[in-house]
DNA sequence: ACGTCCTCCTGTTCGC
DNA sequence: TGCGAACAGGAGGACG
């Protein structure tokens, strides 16, 4: 589900709700969320008070009195905040129990997302955030260049890798190609180095355009009830009709993910 | 080392 | 309408 900017909607929000919390109790009701021991993890974060949340990519990293855990969302992962007490739900996973009675509770009905203890001092440069790539933000061209010149690969796919440059996900990288003109199966050893130039500047300007709208609400997604307003700038997923050309949006699959662009304004 | 495919899951949409 | 196949904001591991 969320990339960059649905992460980023995510912990703003929860900064909003749950900072200096302390936990009182954690309930895990499906193991596999958490990496490693559950248990451990319940005991290690157990009394301890939420202090902030930083994001790296699309992970968000909750930083405690003591110790650090990083929650990955991917596809469908979302946290509910409950207020009043309501029927735990068949697809909250871990729930978090406040000191106050509130509670924050992990809902995934792919069970695909992650959480993880780590290094409060030194997450970022150890697994799983420390390979990441920067995000485009604060990406050098001469470093991307060096990667995406060297392969063969589609340049979408290229934009998907979060080796390369973190933060971008299937959505986003279909808008960044539209808006570079570019065919999302281009081999990225085409791409000069303006070329790389450029495609960083629209990452960038993607990016930040969809944090202000609060993220691109499609499916179920949404921030604790607050649905972000991209999907209505979308120009080409999930799209049937070229913004530009007004001609038919081609989908297709590129590395197994869902593709859209239009053949006739993205060839470059 | 690199590219491709599979896998983890469940719910919804698509096509015959 | 029914039913199985395909697909969904992701990423890590196996394999050739």
């Amino acid at each position: 589900m969320p990339e960059l900017p649905e992460v980023q909607t995510v912990r703003q929000t929860l900064k909003n709700f749950i900072l200096g919390k302390t936990i009182k109790d954690i309930e895990i009701y499906h193991q596999n969320i958490v990496v490693g021991d559950a248990d451990e993890f319940t005991r290690r974060l157990k009394g301890q008070t939420i202090i902030d949340i930083d994001r790296v990519g699309k992970y968000l990293i909750f930083i405690l009195s003591k110790d650090a855990f990083v929650s990955h969302l991917r596809m469908e992962g979302k946290y509910n905040i409950i207020e009043e007490p309501t029927p735990i739900n068949k697809h909250e996973h871990v729930v978090f129990i406040f000191d106050d009675g509130t509670q924050l509770r992990y809902h995934d009905t792919r069970k695909f997302g992650r959480m993880e203890l780590v290094d409060k001092d030194r997450y970022r440069d150890e697994l799983p955030l420390a390979k990441l790539g920067p995000e485009p933000q604060e990406a050098r061209v001469g470093d991307v260049y060096d990667k995406i010149h060297r392969s063969s690969l589609a340049i979408k796919t290229l934009l998907l890798d979060q080796h390369i440059m973190a933060g971008i996900g299937n959505i986003y990288a279909n808008e960044i190609c539209f808006e570079m003109g570019i065919n999302p199966k281009m081999p990225g050893n085409k791409l000069s180095k303006k070329r790389v130039e450029q495609l960083i500047e629209v990452s960038k300007e993607i990016l930040t355009e969809a944090i202000k709208q609060g993220g691109t609400t499609i499916h179920s997604f949404d921030a604790n009830g607050v649905s972000g307003l991209f999907q209505t700038k979308l120009k080409v997923h999930t799209q049937k009709e070229c913004p530009t050309c007004k001609g038919a949006i081609t989908k297709e699959m590129v590395n197994g993910r869902g593709t859209y662009y239009c053949k006739k304004c993205q060839r470059r």
